[in-house]
DNA sequence: GTGTTTATCGTCAGGCAGACGACTATGATC
DNA sequence: GATCATAGTCGTCTGCCTGACGATAAACAC
């Protein structure tokens, strides 16, 4: 058959965001409140519409950018390591998924070091860092008193599926220094671990595991003691970007 | 701002597929033979657009029952097991990707147990199953004398990501038995192993793994000597879909 | 029967993970 | 300054799993 353009029917198509960090010893995604119709007043995933001269990849980033003033870290400079870690995450498309019209979001994934304070275009009331468990729990109150209403569209079937994205991916490759800054300590990843999988896990038998796996960590010289205690090596993430065996995670 | 339909560019959205079959001990995907520009006579994965009521998923699947006549295997009847396995791959979105007009294409994975013949709305010349080795090299003969060229648009990049796809995901999880008919023995699940990852594997070792993992395979009581030898029990797919620990792919 | 092929059971050594003891180095408290 | 709490780091031991490989079993071809 010929080429038809009625042969096809318009969509609009989109790009939503699920970044997560770790802050106060929890996971957490990036939450912003829409300020229109539809689900207005609504918590939901920051995303917007893909522009016509715009790769996925590059909308993702923009956004992210917009949202956060991240910028993505370019895994071919591995030396300038202070951005954000980026990948596409799967692509929803229920026809009614938004009322307004027929749109397919393609969902990424983003994780970042703790930051300061979100900002959403200028207005920091409308952005804030939620742990992922109070984002996604049907009913209840949130921490501040934030009535915990569902996420706007189906935000919160892609919130979960970036999360067990992320809680699966952490196994089996260097993933969680994405969490980290630049230079952390053994401690502190030890610490993303037990955030992001939700558990305890041994001090002596991580340290163990990640300094013994080759090309992982990439002690810096220095140490830090920011933590309290004795002070703690500093380590920058390696080149090994796979994690051979891959770390366990406990049967809960 | 309000709802502006004149503020996103409006996009074609299709679905394209991987499917993957094991065919005299070599993996090997379906490819069909474009009849029309661009790209015209060159091969192609199958593919076409979502229709404005339609699902992603559905979509999919609609694409390879008319490919292949298969049906797609629903995970809430695990007794009826004679579909194939179809999850969404990733989502292809370059501007460029389609010279005719922006498409993005949501790519789907299948795996199918070796099927007698393809067909293509009836054009069976139209329509292969090739080693994905020979699709995916570039100049060179096929096996037949057919030219090696490209695969049309990005497919050789939506190929090869499935086929990375299916050669991980049989490490943790009970989908190399996608490849299998309802009804296999032990021997025959290792040759699909050792195909889709092109090594050989050890019989006794891969014997002791599969039969010690719990809830992995269900004896049938029957036997089959279809393979020559002695004969060999014939098991199903059991309930577990994940494989912890998982099966090892060898260094190389 | 003999040889070939495939399936299945066993044995053994090495590696890795979980459990946990011991020691070290800092800051906080009395 | 001594003591305590906290965190980091190094070891040990045991059990499980894997890879390598020997041995036996049950069919078919000749």
């Amino acid at each position: 058959m010929p080429y038809d353009p009625s042969a096809f029917p318009p969509f609009a198509v989109t790009v939503d965001l699920v970044v997560l960090t770790v802050r106060r010893h929890a996971l957490c995604a990036l939450a912003v409140r829409r300020g229109e119709p539809p689900f207005q007043g609504r918590w939901a995933l920051p995303g917007g519409f893909v522009r016509a001269d715009e790769d996925l990849a590059q909308a993702a980033a923009r956004e992210l950018a917009e949202e956060t003033g991240l910028r993505v870290h370019d895994p071919a400079v591995p030396a300038q390591d202070n951005g954000a870690h980026l990948e596409q995450l799967a692509t929803y498309g229920d026809p009614g998924r938004d009322p307004r019209m027929r749109v397919v979001s393609v969902a990424h994934l983003a994780l970042a070091p703790d930051l300061p304070a979100p900002r959403a275009g200028g207005d920091a009331s409308n952005a804030r860092w939620a742990p992922v468990g109070e984002l996604l729990q049907q009913g209840g109150y949130g921490r501040d008193g934030e009535a915990a209403a569902p996420l706007a569209f189906d935000h919160a079937q892609i919130l979960s599926d970036g999360v067990e994205r992320a809680r699966s991916k952490i196994e089996y490759s260097s993933l969680a220094t994405a969490f980290c800054p630049p230079e952390f300590t053994v401690g502190e990843l030890r610490r993303v671990y037990e955030a992001v999988w939700g558990v305890g896990l041994d001090p002596r038998n991580f340290h163990r595991k990640v300094t013994g796996t080759p090309g992982f960590l990439v002690p810096t010289g220095g140490t830090t003691t920011r933590q309290g205690g004795r002070p703690a090596q500093l380590f920058r993430a390696g080149g090994a970007t796979l994690l051979n065996p891959p770390m366990l995670r406990p049967e809960v």
